[in-house]
DNA sequence: AAAGATGTAAAATTTAAAATTACATTAAGG
DNA sequence: CCTTAATGTAATTTTAAATTTTACATCTTT
């Protein structure tokens, strides 16, 4: 029913490392101070870009890196790595209807269409966004303020 | 940020208005049996597609008919009506990113532009579905199970 | 083996949605 | 003109879901 935080928080964490991983080690609890989350979240977040094969995390010592070209990584991806079931709960529907009404008895089934159409325009809305345009736009803020 | 049952509920309510408001009163109470839930929040949701002129209310007495030529009425309207910021909250934000990293400086900022264009995707789709197609499934599966 | 990191389960807290309660208002019918 | 059956809406309670916290296991370099 929702895109929750997660996928923020993923693509912030994604640009840290991005920026900040070449010269310096990348930890959960420096994301979790950039982000304002618990390094819990953010270690469950980098756990689950890890087994899409997003980022790499060096076991042990610690540090993460991107491990794709950033023109590779979408935000589908990336959203669908943390929070895996996030198209079905995209449209939230009522499950008490009633048996005895032709409409309660069917609505399931006549909202299966409507619906997987708004999923996959969504999925396909988000896998045009590559990692590669955000971390362009942040250069180009960043240069922007340096003046 | 998410898409919740208002909306299936709205759908729902308007295919029994559209197939038995011509015949019978179709009542608060009638369409809470129907889709299971509290006739207080079915008055809310129906209160809110009458002042988006999508249905028409009989004060006092009660009952209920469309407003509009059904294929006029889409899942936007519908949906921005019963939850009018729905597409504000269809992408969650973290919002407690430190002032001290650049990343989290500006990660509002960045997340803008890719977050605008999901949105506007998202109600793109939701205006090419009308609650006609709708109907017209509805007599399909109706007829499908009347042999 | 010690230090500093990740991995993950489980419990507690917080937040948002939905249901309920309560009561005011409306209009037709007797 | 008063009763009835309906809608309108505010306020509270309940429920459900997301997030945070706590706790501890594991892993790798030094």
């Amino acid at each position: 029913m929702q895109i929750s935080k997660r996928c923020s928080v993923a693509i912030h964490c994604l640009i840290c490392i991005h920026e900040f991983g070449d010269l310096n080690k990348v930890t959960s609890k420096q994301l979790a101070l950039s982000t304002g989350c618990n390094p819990v979240i953010i270690r469950s977040i980098m756990s689950a870009l890890k087994k899409s094969d997003i980022i790499a995390i060096k076991p042990g010592t610690g540090g993460t890196t991107l491990c794709k070209n950033p023109q590779k990584i979408n935000l589908l991806q990336i959203c669908s790595s943390v929070e895996p079931d996030f198209l079905e709960k995209l449209v939230g529907e009522h499950t008490c209807a009633s048996k005895l009404c032709p409409v309660g008895r069917n609505i399931h089934l006549i909202l299966k269409k409507p619906y997987q159409k708004i999923r996959d325009d969504m999925a396909n809305s988000m896998s045009n966004i590559t990692l590669a345009e955000i971390l362009k736009d942040y250069q180009t803020v960043i240069s922007s303020q340096q003046d």
